[in-house]
DNA sequence: AAAAATTACGAAAACGGTTTCGTGTTGATA
DNA sequence: TATCAACACGAAACCGTTTTCGTAATTTTT
């Protein structure tokens, strides 16, 4: 077992001043090439390193980069964390994750964790509850630390920060519009409830989009579905009360399920029924047929909102640029479950 | 904007020295109950909180863990991630991710990075390319350096350090033998190429099972499929040319596109060929039938793996332990591709 | 009343780096 | 030969903590 060398390791061995040690490791041409020589022969053999903690406490700065999500086993949200992760790293940055697994209460303890010291930005996505709760004091106090944060997807007006987001209301309606060239009438919405910023937005799409084509919104063409629940006996006797030609869902999972549910009812996809979800996920490519689908293009939306953060890192507070909110533009993919 | 205060802040407003705050907000009982209330007022007031830096240096310990996984994108290596999240940070510990992307190079450097102070143990899953090249230097050079490192899953019996692994063996034995008892006669193994360790105990469990129940191994029923391509076309060809009654997957995906492709070429499952995948995903739970899958208990394993890491750093070297192999009892969970 | 013990605090070192500011020794210039 | 710049290096401060040790001042003991 060899301990990790330090400076003073070397300074002691070679008998200079450890300023002189990290002058020469730093190619300063206050030191002789002789010196240099020397000492740098000696901190390879001996593999030096400089001490990352040593470093950041010196600069005040930890090329750490804090992400706080509510879920990793989500398909959005990981391929968005694999964008960050792979844009930070190239610019020389670590991810420390945080899940906040919902809740309101991890996502601020594990906040002020990190804060104290251990990153110097935050990309994040609000959890259920915070956003339920409406209480955005932990994301003030931080920026008023003069903590950057970058919130993506799930964000909120009432913080003013950079932020990323998918054109949810563009691409709900751009799905709606598909629908109806298909030759599609009647058109469901299948939703979850409430307080994601996101589902209302899908929504907001939805019903403007069946403005435009001048259809008439018929209420009972909405099903509000609850979260974590089997709704298998909901979506069933949707389809059985309701003549439907085509169904926008807000997520793959539920569209996959009315997939599921109308094959089993005896409707053929897509000739009596069109499905559309959101989320280009791994069930929509291996689904039979395979699922169109609204990619978000999470990797994307991570890699930005990475840029975004380290710009505001490294800018270091020359000219207070205004706040950005990065818009990404979702696309159709059309699949098997659409007629095109 | 409000920054951070800091101990020597406090001093100088209370008129006190830095140790005497140090201590004061210890509980030090060196320091008058007057002099700690007026302290503890002040920094509860200005909500201060130590540097976790400072402390870092200062400990020798940086409450940090690294996480090397090939990929992140992958339910399995999620559901282990959400272990490790979530045991350690019930332990006070956060959590540094890198992806090493399969890439031999990306897990080196980046475990270098780390090492350099910023973690004080490792987890990881051996990249594939590090599988194939067998070179492990890396991983010997951190533990000579006396940072502890858990493997999971895809682990080496190269290296020396506390393992966490799924008795793949007997899971992939105990698949084989529910075909059997079905009444399967010819069961089919539908594998990747090698040098994952964990592929290649699945094939051993299957081979090991034939002949425990007294079936003649035919070599033309086991399908090798190459990574990262389309396998439709060898899928098909296979149950063309090949009379099956049960098939066993070493993943989901594989499996999901077996079922789709019998289904597709007029095969009823499980009536007329019954399917096991490994890995219990969300595909499994959401295809038609639902598919019969080897649960990998990835959150327990995970959790596990940090159980023994944080052991490992916290039992400052008292009497060196052994390195312990864990194994995950992977189960068995019966769906609608088989007959059960 | 002198000695001893306790109380309450501060100085300083340490963790591992970077960086500013001397300073003694050269060699060149006037 | 006196002056001065260049060279090559070291001392020390600093980042924010913790902790050991020293020490006045007060209290207790004898």
């Amino acid at each position: 077992m060899k301990p990790k060398i330090t400076l003073k390791d070397i300074a002691r061995e070679l008998d200079v001043s450890i300023s002189t040690v990290s002058k020469a490791l730093k190619n300063s041409k206050e030191i002789s090439k002789e010196t240099k020589d020397k000492i740098k022969a000696f901190a390879k053999f001996y593999n030096y390193r400089p001490n990352n903690i040593a470093l950041s406490l010196k600069n005040k700065r930890t090329k750490n980069i804090g992400v706080v999500i509510p879920d990793i086993v989500h398909h959005f949200f990981t391929t968005v964390f694999r964008g960050i992760e792979k844009y930070a790293n190239a610019m020389g940055y670590n991810v420390i994750v945080c899940i906040s697994d919902e809740s309101y209460d991890k996502e601020v303890i594990n906040m002020e964790m990190l804060a104290n010291g251990s990153i110097d930005g935050f990309i994040l996505s609000l959890s259920a509850e915070t956003q339920k709760k409406k209480d955005f004091t932990h994301l003030k106090e931080l920026l008023d630390q003069g903590i950057p944060i970058v919130l993506f997807d799930r964000i909120t007006s009432e913080i003013d920060c950079d932020k990323v987001i998918l054109n949810d209301f563009e691409a709900a309606g751009d799905s709606v519009t598909h629908f109806v060239k298909a030759g599609a009438k009647k058109i469901a919405l299948i939703t979850t409830e409430k307080y994601f910023n996101v589902s209302e937005s899908r929504k907001e799409g939805y019903l403007a989009a069946l403005k435009l084509n001048n259809i008439a919104l018929d209420d009972r063409l909405i099903l509000t579905l609850p979260h974590d629940r089997d709704n298998t006996n909901l979506i069933t006797e949707f389809f059985q009360n309701n003549d439907v030609d085509a169904v926008l869902c807000v997520n793959e999972i539920f569209a996959i399920q009315c997939m599921s549910i109308l094959q089993y009812i005896g409707f053929k996809i897509p000739e009596d029924i069109s499905i559309i979800g959101f989320t280009d996920g791994i069930l929509s490519k291996f689904s039979s047929p395979k699922l169109s689908t609204v990619a978000q293009h999470g990797e994307k939306m991570g890699e930005l909102a990475a840029k975004l953060l380290i710009q505001r890192m490294e800018s270091v507070e020359l000219v207070e640029e205004p706040f950005k909110t990065e818009v990404i533009n979702a696309t159709l993919v059309k699949r098997g479950s659409t007629i095109n």
